[in-house]
DNA sequence: TACTGATGTGTACAAGTGTTCACTGATGTG
DNA sequence: CACATCAGTGAACACTTGTACACATCAGTA
Protein backbone atom coordinates (compact mmCIF):
# COMPACT_ATOMS: atom_id res chain seq x y z
CA UNK A 1 0.00 0.00 0.00
CA UNK A 2 3.18 2.16 0.32
CA UNK A 3 3.83 1.87 -3.22
CA UNK A 4 1.19 3.36 -5.83
CA UNK A 5 2.61 2.04 -8.70
CA UNK A 6 5.36 -0.17 -9.10
CA UNK A 7 7.64 2.22 -11.11
CA UNK A 8 10.50 1.39 -13.79
CA UNK A 9 14.01 1.19 -12.70
CA UNK A 10 15.70 4.10 -12.71
CA UNK A 11 12.38 6.28 -13.55
CA UNK A 12 13.03 8.37 -9.60
CA UNK A 13 16.21 8.73 -10.57
CA UNK A 14 15.09 10.60 -13.90
CA UNK A 15 12.78 12.42 -11.72
CA UNK A 16 15.41 13.98 -9.44
CA UNK A 17 17.91 14.77 -12.24
CA UNK A 18 15.16 16.80 -14.03
CA UNK A 19 14.06 18.11 -10.45
CA UNK A 20 17.26 19.57 -10.33
CA UNK A 21 17.53 20.97 -13.56
CA UNK A 22 13.75 22.58 -13.45
CA UNK A 23 15.12 23.90 -10.42
CA UNK A 24 17.94 25.70 -12.23
CA UNK A 25 15.78 26.76 -15.10
CA UNK A 26 13.90 28.05 -12.64
CA UNK A 27 16.98 30.74 -11.89
CA UNK A 28 18.39 28.95 -8.69
CA UNK A 29 21.93 28.14 -8.75
CA UNK A 30 22.83 24.44 -9.04
CA UNK A 31 25.24 25.00 -5.92
CA UNK A 32 22.99 26.07 -3.98
CA UNK A 33 20.40 23.23 -4.33
CA UNK A 34 19.77 21.07 -1.28
CA UNK A 35 18.43 17.29 -1.47
CA UNK A 36 14.96 17.57 0.08
CA UNK A 37 14.50 20.64 -2.58
CA UNK A 38 15.64 18.24 -5.41
CA UNK A 39 13.20 15.51 -4.12
CA UNK A 40 10.29 17.97 -3.08
CA UNK A 41 10.70 19.34 -7.04
CA UNK A 42 10.66 15.79 -7.92
CA UNK A 43 7.64 15.05 -5.92
CA UNK A 44 9.58 11.73 -4.44
CA UNK A 45 10.48 11.31 -0.27
CA UNK A 46 13.75 12.55 0.93
CA UNK A 47 14.95 9.18 1.66
CA UNK A 48 14.58 8.06 -1.89
CA UNK A 49 17.60 10.56 -3.11
CA UNK A 50 20.29 8.29 -1.61
CA UNK A 51 18.90 5.30 -3.46
CA UNK A 52 20.43 6.72 -6.33
CA UNK A 53 22.90 9.24 -5.62
CA UNK A 54 25.60 10.07 -2.72
CA UNK A 55 24.55 13.43 -2.79
CA UNK A 56 24.25 16.74 -4.91
CA UNK A 57 28.09 16.67 -6.50
CA UNK A 58 27.15 13.16 -7.39
CA UNK A 59 24.23 14.16 -9.11
CA UNK A 60 25.53 16.75 -10.40
CA UNK A 61 28.40 14.32 -11.95
CA UNK A 62 25.73 12.44 -13.64
CA UNK A 63 24.09 15.84 -14.85
CA UNK A 64 27.48 16.18 -16.87
CA UNK A 65 27.50 12.81 -18.33
CA UNK A 66 24.17 13.84 -19.53
CA UNK A 67 25.20 16.79 -21.31
CA UNK A 68 27.86 14.55 -23.18
CA UNK A 69 25.40 13.13 -24.90
CA UNK A 70 23.35 16.32 -25.58
CA UNK A 71 27.04 17.83 -27.31
CA UNK A 72 26.93 14.46 -29.03
CA UNK A 73 23.74 15.06 -30.57
CA UNK A 74 24.83 18.75 -31.58
CA UNK A 75 27.66 17.40 -33.14
CA UNK A 76 25.89 14.83 -35.38
CA UNK A 77 23.34 16.97 -36.55
CA UNK A 78 26.07 19.88 -37.50
CA UNK A 79 27.97 17.59 -39.34
CA UNK A 80 24.80 16.26 -41.04
CA UNK A 81 23.53 19.81 -42.03
CA UNK A 82 26.41 21.55 -43.16
CA UNK A 83 26.97 20.76 -47.01
CA UNK A 84 28.71 23.69 -48.10
CA UNK A 85 31.79 25.27 -46.54
CA UNK A 86 31.02 29.10 -46.33
CA UNK A 87 27.70 28.02 -44.86
CA UNK A 88 29.47 26.03 -42.27
CA UNK A 89 29.89 28.89 -39.36
CA UNK A 90 26.33 30.33 -39.60
CA UNK A 91 25.03 26.70 -39.88
CA UNK A 92 26.69 25.66 -37.16
CA UNK A 93 26.17 28.59 -34.93
CA UNK A 94 22.64 28.12 -35.46
CA UNK A 95 22.49 24.92 -34.68
CA UNK A 96 24.20 25.32 -31.32
CA UNK A 97 21.66 28.41 -30.17
CA UNK A 98 18.61 26.27 -30.83
CA UNK A 99 20.01 23.05 -28.87
CA UNK A 100 20.20 25.64 -26.41
CA UNK A 101 16.93 27.09 -26.41
CA UNK A 102 15.40 24.01 -26.12
CA UNK A 103 17.57 22.62 -23.29
CA UNK A 104 17.89 25.83 -21.85
CA UNK A 105 18.24 24.32 -18.31
CA UNK A 106 20.93 22.19 -19.66
CA UNK A 107 23.08 24.86 -20.36
CA UNK A 108 22.37 27.27 -17.59
CA UNK A 109 23.78 23.89 -15.41
CA UNK A 110 26.75 24.16 -17.71
CA UNK A 111 27.32 27.27 -17.67
CA UNK A 112 26.81 27.37 -13.87
CA UNK A 113 29.48 24.59 -13.54
CA UNK A 114 32.12 26.02 -15.24
CA UNK A 115 33.14 28.48 -12.42
CA UNK A 116 31.12 25.67 -9.83
CA UNK A 117 31.46 24.45 -6.68
CA UNK A 118 32.43 20.96 -7.64
CA UNK A 119 35.62 20.43 -8.84
CA UNK A 120 35.19 17.09 -10.07
CA UNK A 121 31.74 18.68 -12.18
CA UNK A 122 34.08 21.10 -13.25
CA UNK A 123 36.53 19.27 -14.67
CA UNK A 124 33.77 17.25 -16.31
CA UNK A 125 32.32 19.90 -18.23
CA UNK A 126 35.71 21.39 -19.12
CA UNK A 127 36.51 17.79 -20.63
CA UNK A 128 33.72 17.51 -22.33
CA UNK A 129 34.75 20.97 -24.14
CA UNK A 130 37.98 19.94 -24.55
CA UNK A 131 36.30 16.69 -26.35
CA UNK A 132 34.23 18.96 -28.63
CA UNK A 133 37.27 21.21 -29.63
CA UNK A 134 39.10 18.16 -30.51
CA UNK A 135 36.20 16.49 -32.73
CA UNK A 136 35.95 20.09 -33.96
CA UNK A 137 39.23 20.29 -35.01
CA UNK A 138 38.87 16.74 -36.85
CA UNK A 139 36.33 17.68 -39.02
CA UNK A 140 38.10 20.46 -40.18
CA UNK A 141 40.75 18.95 -41.07
CA UNK A 142 38.65 16.28 -42.42
CA UNK A 143 37.09 19.04 -44.77
CA UNK A 144 40.52 20.36 -45.75
CA UNK A 145 39.37 23.75 -44.71
CA UNK A 146 42.75 24.12 -42.67
CA UNK A 147 45.51 22.44 -44.20
CA UNK A 148 48.01 25.25 -43.77
CA UNK A 149 47.80 25.29 -39.87
CA UNK A 150 49.46 23.03 -37.44
CA UNK A 151 48.19 20.66 -35.50
CA UNK A 152 48.86 22.33 -32.51
CA UNK A 153 47.29 25.60 -34.33
CA UNK A 154 44.31 23.88 -35.29
CA UNK A 155 43.37 22.48 -31.86
CA UNK A 156 44.19 26.13 -30.50
CA UNK A 157 41.47 27.63 -32.76
CA UNK A 158 38.96 25.08 -31.81
CA UNK A 159 39.67 25.94 -28.38
CA UNK A 160 39.21 28.84 -28.97
CA UNK A 161 35.95 28.70 -30.95
CA UNK A 162 34.50 26.58 -28.29
CA UNK A 163 35.18 29.19 -25.80
CA UNK A 164 33.44 31.88 -27.15
CA UNK A 165 30.40 29.80 -28.04
CA UNK A 166 30.32 28.60 -25.02
CA UNK A 167 30.78 32.10 -23.76
CA UNK A 168 27.82 33.03 -26.03
CA UNK A 169 25.85 30.82 -24.04
CA UNK A 170 26.05 33.10 -21.22
CA UNK A 171 24.26 35.79 -23.37
CA UNK A 172 21.52 34.22 -24.51
CA UNK A 173 20.74 32.22 -21.25
CA UNK A 174 20.09 35.87 -19.44
CA UNK A 175 17.66 37.06 -22.14
CA UNK A 176 14.10 36.08 -22.21
CA UNK A 177 13.42 32.43 -23.98
CA UNK A 178 10.67 33.88 -26.06
CA UNK A 179 12.60 37.15 -27.05
CA UNK A 180 13.55 36.37 -30.99
CA UNK A 181 15.15 39.77 -31.81
CA UNK A 182 17.64 39.85 -29.12
CA UNK A 183 18.50 35.79 -29.58
CA UNK A 184 18.89 37.05 -33.63
CA UNK A 185 21.61 39.39 -32.15
CA UNK A 186 23.48 36.83 -30.26
CA UNK A 187 23.69 34.15 -32.96
CA UNK A 188 24.89 36.84 -35.42
CA UNK A 189 27.37 38.01 -33.28
CA UNK A 190 28.88 34.45 -32.10
CA UNK A 191 29.08 33.87 -36.00
CA UNK A 192 31.04 36.71 -36.65
CA UNK A 193 33.09 36.14 -33.41
CA UNK A 194 34.04 32.98 -35.15
CA UNK A 195 34.64 34.55 -38.85
CA UNK A 196 36.79 36.82 -37.17
CA UNK A 197 38.71 34.05 -35.20
CA UNK A 198 38.87 32.15 -38.52
CA UNK A 199 40.16 35.06 -40.63
CA UNK A 200 42.73 34.92 -38.38
CA UNK A 201 43.23 31.51 -38.57
CA UNK A 202 43.75 31.41 -42.05
CA UNK A 203 46.57 34.54 -42.04
CA UNK A 204 48.06 32.52 -38.96
CA UNK A 205 51.04 31.17 -40.94
CA UNK A 206 52.36 34.53 -42.37
CA UNK A 207 53.02 35.87 -38.56
CA UNK A 208 56.71 36.64 -37.79
CA UNK A 209 57.03 34.77 -34.93
CA UNK B 1 30.69 46.12 27.52
CA UNK B 2 29.09 44.41 24.54
CA UNK B 3 31.45 46.72 23.14
CA UNK B 4 35.45 45.35 22.65
CA UNK B 5 36.23 48.54 20.66
CA UNK B 6 34.83 51.31 18.35
CA UNK B 7 35.45 50.24 15.70
CA UNK B 8 35.90 52.25 12.56
CA UNK B 9 32.91 52.74 10.39
CA UNK B 10 32.50 50.50 7.89
CA UNK B 11 34.88 47.97 9.43
CA UNK B 12 32.68 45.76 9.62
CA UNK B 13 31.19 45.93 6.37
CA UNK B 14 34.54 45.44 5.27
CA UNK B 15 34.74 41.92 7.40
CA UNK B 16 31.62 40.53 6.27
CA UNK B 17 32.62 41.14 2.15
CA UNK B 18 35.79 39.67 3.26
CA UNK B 19 34.20 37.15 5.14
CA UNK B 20 32.51 36.32 1.76
CA UNK B 21 35.49 36.56 -0.43
CA UNK B 22 37.77 34.22 1.55
CA UNK B 23 34.76 31.58 1.77
CA UNK B 24 34.59 32.19 -1.94
CA UNK B 25 38.42 31.30 -2.21
CA UNK B 26 38.05 28.47 -0.03
CA UNK B 27 35.93 26.80 -3.21
CA UNK B 28 32.83 27.62 -2.14
CA UNK B 29 30.08 29.13 -4.35
CA UNK B 30 28.66 32.62 -3.34
CA UNK B 31 25.40 31.06 -4.35
CA UNK B 32 25.38 28.71 -1.28
CA UNK B 33 26.42 30.94 1.41
CA UNK B 34 24.77 31.94 3.87
CA UNK B 35 24.02 34.94 6.14
CA UNK B 36 24.84 32.94 9.47
CA UNK B 37 27.74 31.47 7.93
CA UNK B 38 29.44 34.86 6.54
CA UNK B 39 28.58 36.00 9.87
CA UNK B 40 30.66 33.59 11.35
CA UNK B 41 33.68 34.00 9.16
CA UNK B 42 33.67 37.41 9.73
CA UNK B 43 33.89 37.10 13.42
CA UNK B 44 30.17 38.72 14.06
CA UNK B 45 27.14 38.24 15.62
CA UNK B 46 24.71 37.42 12.94
CA UNK B 47 22.41 40.48 13.77
CA UNK B 48 25.24 42.75 11.99
CA UNK B 49 24.97 41.82 9.03
CA UNK B 50 21.64 43.45 8.61
CA UNK B 51 23.04 46.76 9.58
CA UNK B 52 25.01 46.49 6.29
CA UNK B 53 23.16 44.90 3.61
CA UNK B 54 19.60 43.57 3.28
CA UNK B 55 20.53 40.04 2.09
CA UNK B 56 23.16 38.20 0.18
CA UNK B 57 22.12 39.58 -3.26
CA UNK B 58 23.11 43.18 -1.59
CA UNK B 59 26.55 41.72 -0.56
CA UNK B 60 26.98 40.71 -3.98
CA UNK B 61 26.22 43.33 -5.42
CA UNK B 62 28.61 45.52 -3.79
CA UNK B 63 31.37 43.32 -4.55
CA UNK B 64 30.84 43.73 -7.84
CA UNK B 65 31.38 47.39 -7.42
CA UNK B 66 34.48 46.77 -5.24
CA UNK B 67 35.48 44.45 -8.23
CA UNK B 68 35.09 47.48 -10.85
CA UNK B 69 37.93 49.03 -8.99
CA UNK B 70 40.11 46.62 -9.16
CA UNK B 71 39.63 46.54 -13.17
CA UNK B 72 40.12 49.71 -13.89
CA UNK B 73 43.40 49.24 -11.33
CA UNK B 74 44.14 46.55 -13.95
CA UNK B 75 43.57 49.30 -17.10
CA UNK B 76 45.75 52.07 -15.44
CA UNK B 77 48.45 49.83 -14.36
CA UNK B 78 48.61 48.48 -18.27
CA UNK B 79 48.25 51.52 -19.83
CA UNK B 80 51.40 52.57 -17.46
CA UNK B 81 53.43 49.67 -18.55
CA UNK B 82 52.89 48.78 -22.09
CA UNK B 83 55.37 51.02 -24.05
CA UNK B 84 55.60 49.27 -26.97
CA UNK B 85 52.87 48.30 -29.36
CA UNK B 86 54.54 44.75 -30.08
CA UNK B 87 54.84 43.52 -26.09
CA UNK B 88 51.17 45.12 -26.14
CA UNK B 89 49.61 41.71 -26.10
CA UNK B 90 52.36 39.67 -23.58
CA UNK B 91 52.07 42.30 -21.02
CA UNK B 92 48.31 42.73 -21.03
CA UNK B 93 47.81 39.78 -20.35
CA UNK B 94 51.03 39.16 -17.89
CA UNK B 95 49.34 41.99 -15.47
CA UNK B 96 46.15 40.55 -15.99
CA UNK B 97 47.00 37.23 -14.64
CA UNK B 98 49.20 38.60 -11.68
CA UNK B 99 46.26 40.46 -10.52
CA UNK B 100 43.87 37.39 -10.84
CA UNK B 101 46.62 35.49 -8.97
CA UNK B 102 46.73 38.27 -5.98
CA UNK B 103 43.21 38.66 -6.26
CA UNK B 104 42.48 35.23 -6.70
CA UNK B 105 38.89 35.28 -4.41
CA UNK B 106 37.68 38.39 -6.01
CA UNK B 107 38.19 36.90 -9.33
CA UNK B 108 36.16 33.83 -8.48
CA UNK B 109 33.66 35.77 -7.08
CA UNK B 110 33.90 37.09 -11.01
CA UNK B 111 33.93 33.66 -12.77
CA UNK B 112 30.60 32.38 -10.34
CA UNK B 113 28.54 35.39 -10.90
CA UNK B 114 28.71 35.63 -14.95
CA UNK B 115 26.04 32.27 -14.25
CA UNK B 116 25.31 33.04 -11.04
CA UNK B 117 21.95 33.06 -9.21
CA UNK B 118 21.12 36.70 -8.72
CA UNK B 119 20.36 38.54 -12.12
CA UNK B 120 21.59 41.90 -11.09
CA UNK B 121 25.35 40.41 -10.10
CA UNK B 122 25.38 39.02 -13.32
CA UNK B 123 24.27 41.95 -15.22
CA UNK B 124 26.62 43.95 -12.79
CA UNK B 125 29.96 42.27 -14.42
CA UNK B 126 28.94 41.76 -17.58
CA UNK B 127 28.32 45.68 -17.35
CA UNK B 128 31.92 45.70 -15.94
CA UNK B 129 33.14 43.12 -18.80
CA UNK B 130 31.93 45.79 -21.46
CA UNK B 131 32.76 48.62 -19.45
CA UNK B 132 36.66 47.37 -20.04
CA UNK B 133 36.12 46.44 -23.35
CA UNK B 134 35.22 50.06 -24.39
CA UNK B 135 37.93 51.05 -22.60
CA UNK B 136 40.83 48.77 -24.39
CA UNK B 137 38.98 49.67 -27.87
CA UNK B 138 39.54 53.93 -27.09
CA UNK B 139 43.02 52.61 -26.16
CA UNK B 140 43.86 51.01 -29.41
CA UNK B 141 41.67 53.63 -31.22
CA UNK B 142 44.28 56.46 -29.27
CA UNK B 143 47.66 54.13 -30.39
CA UNK B 144 46.47 53.96 -33.77
CA UNK B 145 46.64 50.73 -34.01
CA UNK B 146 43.25 49.41 -35.62
CA UNK B 147 42.30 52.43 -38.04
CA UNK B 148 41.41 50.12 -40.83
CA UNK B 149 38.62 49.13 -38.70
CA UNK B 150 35.25 50.12 -38.52
CA UNK B 151 33.77 51.43 -34.79
CA UNK B 152 31.54 48.85 -34.20
CA UNK B 153 34.58 45.80 -35.49
CA UNK B 154 36.99 47.17 -33.33
CA UNK B 155 34.10 47.22 -30.34
CA UNK B 156 33.56 43.73 -31.65
CA UNK B 157 37.24 42.51 -31.63
CA UNK B 158 37.54 44.20 -28.03
CA UNK B 159 34.29 42.20 -26.71
CA UNK B 160 35.70 38.79 -28.25
CA UNK B 161 39.09 39.67 -26.33
CA UNK B 162 37.77 40.67 -23.51
CA UNK B 163 35.52 37.49 -23.47
CA UNK B 164 39.02 35.37 -23.91
CA UNK B 165 40.79 36.46 -21.22
CA UNK B 166 37.72 36.46 -18.50
CA UNK B 167 37.48 32.28 -19.82
CA UNK B 168 41.13 32.15 -19.06
CA UNK B 169 40.08 33.29 -15.96
CA UNK B 170 38.75 29.76 -15.28
CA UNK B 171 41.59 28.35 -16.40
CA UNK B 172 43.73 30.04 -13.58
CA UNK B 173 41.33 29.41 -11.01
CA UNK B 174 41.74 25.52 -10.97
CA UNK B 175 45.25 25.60 -11.04
CA UNK B 176 46.86 25.64 -7.83
CA UNK B 177 47.62 29.12 -7.13
CA UNK B 178 51.26 27.96 -6.75
CA UNK B 179 51.85 26.17 -9.92
CA UNK B 180 54.03 28.52 -11.92
CA UNK B 181 54.05 25.77 -15.06
CA UNK B 182 50.40 25.97 -15.31
CA UNK B 183 50.09 29.14 -14.48
CA UNK B 184 52.69 30.13 -17.72
CA UNK B 185 50.86 27.70 -19.76
CA UNK B 186 47.92 29.80 -19.57
CA UNK B 187 49.52 32.37 -19.71
CA UNK B 188 50.94 31.68 -23.10
CA UNK B 189 47.90 30.26 -24.12
CA UNK B 190 45.67 33.02 -23.59
CA UNK B 191 48.19 35.38 -25.18
CA UNK B 192 48.11 33.28 -28.17
CA UNK B 193 44.19 33.50 -28.53
CA UNK B 194 44.62 37.46 -28.03
CA UNK B 195 47.40 37.22 -31.22
CA UNK B 196 44.95 34.89 -33.27
CA UNK B 197 42.48 37.31 -33.05
CA UNK B 198 44.05 40.61 -33.80
CA UNK B 199 45.32 38.64 -36.90
CA UNK B 200 42.29 38.23 -37.63
CA UNK B 201 41.33 41.93 -36.97
CA UNK B 202 44.34 42.79 -38.56
CA UNK B 203 42.91 40.76 -41.70
CA UNK B 204 38.74 41.76 -41.27
CA UNK B 205 38.34 44.61 -43.63
CA UNK B 206 39.74 42.65 -46.39
CA UNK B 207 36.79 40.17 -45.84
CA UNK B 208 34.13 40.22 -48.85
CA UNK B 209 30.97 40.98 -46.64
C1' DT C 1 8.42 -21.55 -3.43
C1' DA C 2 11.55 -19.01 -0.68
C1' DC C 3 15.21 -15.85 -0.83
C1' DT C 4 17.67 -11.70 -2.09
C1' DG C 5 18.53 -7.19 -3.58
C1' DA C 6 16.85 -2.95 -5.40
C1' DT C 7 13.75 0.67 -4.73
C1' DG C 8 10.28 2.83 -2.53
C1' DT C 9 7.88 4.95 2.10
C1' DG C 10 7.27 7.28 6.89
C1' DT C 11 9.14 8.87 11.13
C1' DA C 12 12.59 11.03 13.84
C1' DC C 13 16.28 14.06 15.36
C1' DA C 14 20.04 17.12 15.96
C1' DA C 15 21.94 20.96 13.75
C1' DG C 16 21.70 24.93 11.04
C1' DT C 17 18.88 28.65 8.79
C1' DG C 18 16.90 33.70 8.16
C1' DT C 19 14.89 37.18 10.71
C1' DT C 20 12.86 39.82 14.64
C1' DC C 21 13.22 42.06 19.03
C1' DA C 22 14.87 44.71 22.86
C1' DC C 23 19.01 46.35 24.66
C1' DT C 24 23.78 48.92 25.02
C1' DG C 25 27.63 51.76 24.25
C1' DA C 26 30.18 55.08 21.35
C1' DT C 27 30.10 59.19 18.05
C1' DG C 28 29.14 63.41 16.30
C1' DT C 29 26.03 67.56 16.14
C1' DG C 30 22.82 71.02 18.12
C1' DC D 1 25.84 68.94 27.99
C1' DA D 2 21.93 66.53 26.01
C1' DC D 3 20.44 63.83 22.44
C1' DA D 4 19.65 61.30 18.27
C1' DT D 5 21.91 58.00 15.38
C1' DC D 6 24.80 54.41 14.30
C1' DA D 7 26.72 49.93 14.93
C1' DG D 8 27.28 46.52 17.79
C1' DT D 9 25.22 42.53 21.16
C1' DG D 10 22.40 38.07 22.77
C1' DA D 11 18.20 35.51 23.05
C1' DA D 12 14.38 33.66 20.72
C1' DC D 13 11.22 32.24 16.85
C1' DA D 14 9.64 29.04 13.44
C1' DC D 15 11.52 26.48 9.67
C1' DT D 16 14.50 23.81 6.90
C1' DT D 17 18.22 20.82 6.37
C1' DG D 18 20.97 16.25 5.89
C1' DT D 19 20.91 11.80 7.38
C1' DA D 20 19.65 7.41 9.90
C1' DC D 21 16.56 3.67 10.84
C1' DA D 22 13.02 0.31 10.24
C1' DC D 23 9.81 -1.31 7.25
C1' DA D 24 7.12 -2.46 2.66
C1' DT D 25 6.84 -3.89 -1.99
C1' DC D 26 8.41 -5.49 -6.25
C1' DA D 27 11.50 -8.37 -9.80
C1' DG D 28 14.29 -11.99 -10.65
C1' DT D 29 16.59 -16.31 -9.54
C1' DA D 30 17.91 -20.79 -7.36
Amino acid sequence: MAERKRPKPGETREKLMNAALTLVGKGRHFASLGIREVTRQAGVVPTSFYRHFRNMDDLGLQLVDELGLVLRRIMREARANVLQADKLIDESVGIFISHARNNRSFFMFMAQGLAGESRAVQEGIRSEMRYFASELANDLRRLKLADHLSDADLDMTCDLVVRSVAFSLTDILVISPDDEYQEEQVRKRTARFLQLIFVGAAHWNSRPE
